[in-house]
DNA sequence: TCTGGGGTCCTAGGACCC
DNA sequence: TCTGGGGTCCTAGGACCC
């Protein structure tokens, strides 16, 4: 048996920790800049508020309906997330972090009454982290899934737990759940699907596996055989990440060189530090732009390209010399960006990298980067830097930024008695 | 005025090999 | 006139996930 455990509305009940205030009120959070609407309560959805919602179009509901409105802050999820997963991760012996809210946990040999196991999980996470959470446990990790989304929705569940443990169970799940919300089944091919008449999970099941190999590839065959309980889909083990990427949207249109560089620049050195964090290093760059697309009147221009390194690096200044090349190739100055991004892919592990007999990475900069990854570690984000990056001319929007309560030793809560 | 970010996997088709 | 067959690797683009 496999479990799929999520955290109910991650972000928003983030927030909810620390500042019991917003229990039972409507609370949304905002993308990066303040963008759109990325998380929200149970209050909120019911307001209608949907996900992905501009939040300049929502400021009037956020107002008149008394919304608690935070913009994002990662570092605050990002810790809570840590947290849940460590609770849970002594529940099994093997678990596989799938988002950061969400989590697998193998249940293979183990005979116990699984849901009584499934609420005592969910007691202990709330009780520690005050993070609510859905349990879904079924025989595949596809049906894990659609047993979490029973948990979380069938009309008159409430205790955030649900056990596909029989043949009943099973196929009364499947009759239940929509095609669109089966897990791995997108808008693309639920279109395809609605279009042969397929409404339910039921009747995806009862497909010839031929025509699902042919219009869904293999993908699609290996759901169908974990929705009829044949587990294909294998737990992942922690890994290092194939690609890093950041991408940012600018808080106006951009169209200075300079500035773009900078931009570049900057996000060449975050992946990285991410990079070096994984101990791996990296033969290409890809760097992109893109003009603003709800400008549609507008000439749009979204170009990227594909820069190769002549050797594998983890050194942010040779990174950052070959994303500005590949920048240098694509920007034109007759448009005005929007939002740009670097990301690094084809990656090895430092530990094992065989150096070329011509062109290497510089070996100097090894010592430099652990250096000045220590540095920043140690005291502040970003203290030793490029000389180029300069933070002070990119002002993220951040109107409702909760404290990093449990990350900034300034940022701690302090309860008065 | 204002519209997010970061990943994975699969496939078709081209280049190349013998 | 007639012009093989069977592989691998790489990449771009699409689909999916949260």
């Amino acid at each position: 048996m496999y479990a799929l455990i999520d955290c109910n509305n991650f972000y928003a009940s983030c927030e909810r920790v620390f500042n019991p205030s917003l229990m039972g009120k409507p609370v949304v959070v905002l993308s990066n800049n303040d963008g759109c609407v990325i998380a929200r309560s149970n209050e909120a959805k019911k307001l209608g508020i949907p996900m992905g919602a501009p939040a300049y179009q929502y400021e009037a509901v956020f107002e008149r309906r008394g919304v608690g409105v935070f913009s994002a802050n990662f570092p605050l999820y990002g810790d809570m997330s840590r947290r849940v997963m460590s609770i849970l991760s002594s529940y099994s012996p093997q678990q596989e972090i799938y988002s950061i809210d969400e989590c697998f946990l193998d249940f293979s040999g183990m005979s116990i009454d699984f849901r009584e196991y499934g609420l005592k999980m969910r007691a202990h996470v709330e009780k520690w982290t005050g993070i609510p959470i859905s349990i879904g446990i079924a025989p595949t990790k596809a049906l894990a899934k659609a047993a979490n989304r029973i948990a979380k929705k069938f009309p008159g569940r409430t205790d955030g737990c649900h056990v596909i443990d029989t043949e009943e169970k099973r196929i009364k799940a499947l009759k239940w759940l929509d095609i669109e919300d089966v897990w791995g089944i997108g808008r693309r091919n639920a279109a395809k699907l609605r279009a042969i008449g397929v409404r339910k999970a039921w009747d995806f099941v009862n497909l010839s596996p031929s025509w699902v190999q042919k219009y869904m590839t293999v993908t699609g065959l290996s759901l169908q055989k974990e929705l009829n309980g044949i587990p294909s889909i294998p737990m992942e083990l922690p890994e290092k990440r194939q690609s890093i990427a950041i991408t940012r949207t600018f808080d106006a249109d951009k169209g200075d060189v300079e500035e773009i560089r900078e931009r570049i620049v900057t996000f060449t050195s975050m992946c990285a530090e991410k990079l070096r964090f994984q101990q791996s290093l990296c033969r290409k760059v890809m760097v992109f732009l893109e003009t603003n697309r709800f400008k549609g009147k507008e000439m749009q221009y979204n170009p990227s390209i594909l820069v190769r390194l002549p050797f594998a690096t983890d050194s942010t200044l040779e990174l950052a010399k070959f994303a500005v090349g590949g920048l240098k190739q694509i920007y034109k100055e007759q448009f005005l960006y929007k939002r740009a991004g670097v990301i690094l892919m084809d990656f090895e592990d430092a530990d094992r990298y065989q150096p070329s007999l011509f062109l290497n990475s510089n070996p100097k900069h090894k010592l430099l980067m652990e250096k000045m990854d220590a540095i920043n570690r140690k005291y502040h984000k970003d203290v030793v830097r490029l000389g180029v990056q300069d933070f002070t001319r990119h002002q993220m929007r951040q109107e409702h930024l909760s404290r990093q309560y449990t990350t900034n030793i300034r940022d701690i809560l302090v309860v008065e008695i």
